[in-house]
DNA sequence: CGTCACACCCACACACCAC
DNA sequence: GGTGGTGTGTGGGTGTGAC
């Protein structure tokens, strides 16, 4: 079996099984192909423009995620999700989100009635006063809310022993309910109501319709909204009520015989034709409304690690509500200025799937809380495990790569190797460590090893790299 | 002159395939 | 089992013209 050309997370495990039969690799490898799993559907979901899945798949799918989470224990007594706020200052901040969301509670910014955790000279974030994190890790313990007025830390607005944090929370909740923008803002509830009411629902209900379920990321991007204002040629994103076997369009076709540079010209040519009939003439009064932004935020809400994904704004720009847009428009609008309103997104589970609460409300949560998005960046202590690992080995074989893979899962196999391929030179291992542990130890922050390589990689590369190398070399 | 919408660019993380 | 080649598309920009 070649070892980089896994379809499916079960041949991790096969390959970790035949190879390694110790108990802390194989949790490893477990841990890897779950890893592997998830990072291929949020790839294999963008490839297929699945923007966000429907409510029946999402009924389907919180079954099977609910089956391996422990009772919730942060609800109201109508089952709703309380809500947390907890300092950013907080050391364990991080391991206390993720047990009060596994918990069945939500982390959010600070606002009214949410509840306040964190360290006692804090300044008080929520009107009920700061209450010390214990109080999660003491329900977890007791399976069930204790009373909260004994873990007060900081008291600001009322007295302590009149909270019932169930209670507090299900008034917030309600209001929650009732005011969909009381974490917004920017979006004032007055300004919603301007809205049409269809267009409100838009923003507010499930994006798309159920659709026949024969797989968990079937795209159902066609359900609610008509078909895109002008015909997609692209391959990377095929129309919605095209066959996702990718037929070949007769221009396909005849630009897969063409050679490549022809093939881009045919391309570059096509796509400007396409803009300049549909979205230039528009320009000089085409901006963004309200709704629209709205819109926008509330699909990154829902998708919140595609919220750099080129196709994702590509398929945005093919919905209704949005198709005076292009792609680059809509991320550039993103990029430049919904990501500062962008205050919490919805909670989501490992295969990007979105988790809802008892009564089938999407769970607020912090952006920082949701992870990173499809690609990590390699990060120069990336670059020292692997530098140290290249050194310890006697040969740079597969097993190299895949024993950083298992320490180290956060990049695949493949991700390792290539970066060894394109970023380590032969004389270049011992210099980054001793280069990394030099400025860690003065208390600076080393460079990434892309830098450093650039010195001395040894490699046959292109003349534009060669190039690069040169201009590096000079810099440094 | 600043802001906006939009087009375009490119390095590289990640993947797949052929051998 | 291991390697080299290469495709895809993300992530993070910059450039340009209209207003």
């Amino acid at each position: 079996m070649s070892y980089n050309s896994y379809d499916n997370g079960e041949q991790y495990d096969a390959f970790f099984d035949a190879g390694h039969s110790e108990h802390v690799e194989q949790t490893a490898a477990q841990k890897q192909s779950h890893y592997n799993m998830t990072r291929r559907t949020q790839m294999e979901a963008v490839s297929r423009n699945q923007i966000a899945t429907n409510p029946q798949d999402l009924t389907t799918g919180r079954h099977r995620y609910q089956t391996n989470i422990p009772p919730p224990i942060f609800v109201t007594p109508d089952g709703r999700s309380m809500r947390f706020t907890i300092q950013h200052g907080e050391p364990r901040r991080a391991e206390f989100v993720q047990k009060i969301i596994t918990h069945g509670g939500a982390v959010i910014e600070p606002g009214k009635d949410v509840i306040s955790l964190g360290q006692q000279d804090a300044i008080s974030l929520g009107q009920h006063g700061v209450f010390s994190i214990d109080f999660i890790d003491d329900c977890i313990e007791q399976g069930q809310i204790s009373a909260i007025a004994p873990y007060i830390n900081c008291n600001t607005e009322e007295e302590p022993n009149l909270i019932d944090p169930r209670i507090a929370a299900t008034s917030q909740q309600s209001n929650l309910s009732d005011d969909p923008n009381s974490q917004i803002p920017e979006l004032t509830a007055a300004q919603l109501q301007q809205l049409e009411p269809q267009q409100q629902e838009s923003v507010h209900e499930p994006l798309f319709q159920p659709q026949p379920l024969h797989h968990h990321y079937e795209p159902a991007i066609e359900a609610e909204f008509p078909p895109p204002r002008q015909q997609q040629s692209s391959p990377l994103t095929p129309p919605p009520q095209q066959n996702q076997q990718h037929e070949i369009q007769p221009q396909q076709q005849q630009q897969n015989e063409m050679p490549v540079q022809e093939q881009e010209l045919v391309s570059t040519a096509s796509s400007s034709a396409q803009k300049s009939t549909t979205k230039t003439a528009k320009k000089s009064t085409n901006r963004f409304t309200e709704e629209q932004d709205e819109f926008i935020l509330e699909r990154i809400r829902e998708n919140p690690r595609l919220r750099n994904s080129h196709k994702f704004y590509d398929t945005l720009a093919t919905m209704e509500i949005l198709n005076n847009h292009t792609q680059n428009s809509i991320r550039s609008r993103y990029r430049r200025l919904l990501q500062h309103r962008l205050y919490y997104v919805y909670k989501i589970d490992d295969f990007d799937r979105l988790v809802y609460d008892k009564h089938g409300e999407k769970i607020k949560v912090g952006i920082e809380d949701i992870g990173g998005t499809l690609k990590n960046k390699f990060t120069a202590e990336d670059d020292y495990i692997l530098c140290k690992a290249l050194k310890d080995a006697k040969r740079v074989v597969y097993s190299v790569f895949s024993d950083l893979y298992r320490k180290n899962p956060h990049h695949s196999i493949n991700s390792w190797r290539d970066r060894y391929r394109k970023f380590v030179g032969d004389g270049d291992i011992e210099a980054y460590i001793t280069y990394y542990e030099k400025k860690i130890s003065v208390g600076e922050t080393p460079e990434g090893l892309s830098r450093v390589v650039a010195i001395t990689k040894p490699k046959k590369n292109s003349s534009k790299e060669v190039d690069a190398e040169e201009e590096s070399r000079e810099s440094v």
